[in-house]
DNA sequence: TCTTCATGAGACAAATATGTCTCATTTGAG
DNA sequence: CTCAAATGAGACATATTTGTCTCATGAAGA
């Protein structure tokens, strides 16, 4: 077949996703399995495992960035900004999740990378902060944190059948605003 | 030595937990070594990579019971005692999350123990609904996960060292009620 | 002191995973 | 139809993991 199957290197890599995003250590077996792939053409497209497992985590950055920044470009605000970014990263919370469970020692430059998309949400949260969506008393790491984590709740349950995507990120985002924006009195 | 080390039982127990929630396909080797254990040691605790899972299951269940059980029973609303009970469970996040991440497909009995622990959650949520602590219109599944989700959030706030237990437990459930209390406008 | 027993170290075989190759098949392009 | 490229199947050697055993050590209890 001279192309029928232009993605099949896509599938490899969302295989990836849906396999090392719950079991970092699963065989390379599995993931050419869940790709509907031969072991053989895995390693015609990624010759070593660590060499999938770092074009993994670039397309994961990439493809999040792209989901964002298409996402954001008509924002008014750091607010509907930050709004936006949640329900565009909801249905990549494969690529999140990722991210955040698979040790990225081996590559400086990826680690690098995450760790820059980290700050730049969490300078998101300070100017929305400044907006009032935000109290300023509540640590922006925490709210940086809660941010992944409720996305990530909405993918569940959108992955369970018991929310549209556009119920669950109604959800994330009332949860977390609602929440947040009242000052912690104590 | 005798006796020494009356809790090697316990060391691998927490040995498994930090290394499989973080790798549910780690090897023994890695446990072991976490556990400050040689291998043969492990496997005389227990025999198999099965046996321990199921131990790690059932041990997990019974210390998240435990500490449950204890932190609630003078609770006079299901409301402080859905607050007590995060706080209780931010320390063993560790053992939520094998749960969450561990498939358990192989021990029918584990999985319907487990099963039954979420749907407690759910009815508590269902009471403290009536409490007036959260919104009726929203989904009590979606509650629960992120009651999960924001205790999951409080543990990593702890572990990088951003947070105490007190102010992590402080900020998760501020973060639950202050959003969920507001019902849903539209 | 002498005994007992949990342990660490490590040998070992079997199972599993990894990476490389080869070969036959399929399918789209020409 | 013919050809070239991509693929699946699977053989193969190597590396890693697993589970079993044995042996020497050292500390607790007699």
């Amino acid at each position: 077949m001279k192309k029928i199957k232009l993605d099949t290197k896509d599938a490899i890599l969302q295989a990836g996703f849906d396999v090392f995003s719950k079991n970092s250590g699963a065989s390379l077996d599995k993931v050419a399995k869940r790709a509907g792939v031969g072991r053989a053409t895995l390693h015609r497209y990624y010759a070593s495992r660590d060499e999938l497992i770092e074009a993994l985590a670039w397309a994961a950055m990439e493809e999040l960035n792209q989901a964002v920044d298409d996402a954001v470009k008509d924002a008014q605000s750091y607010t509907e900004g930050l709004r936006l970014a949640l329900e565009a990263i909801v249905p990549l919370s494969n690529r999140q999740l990722f991210l955040a469970n698979e040790p990225l020692d081996k590559n400086p430059k990826i680690a690098e990378a995450y760790q820059k998309e980290q700050q730049e949400l969490i300078a998101d949260i300070e100017q929305a902060k400044r907006e009032g969506t935000f109290a300023k008393d509540i640590p922006s790491k925490w709210i940086a944190e809660s941010f992944e984590a409720l996305t990530y709740t909405a993918w569940v349950m959108i992955k369970d059948g018991d929310a549209t995507h556009k119920q669950a990120a109604d959800l994330a985002w009332h949860t977390l605003t609602s929440g947040l924006s009242t000052p912690m009195s104590k």
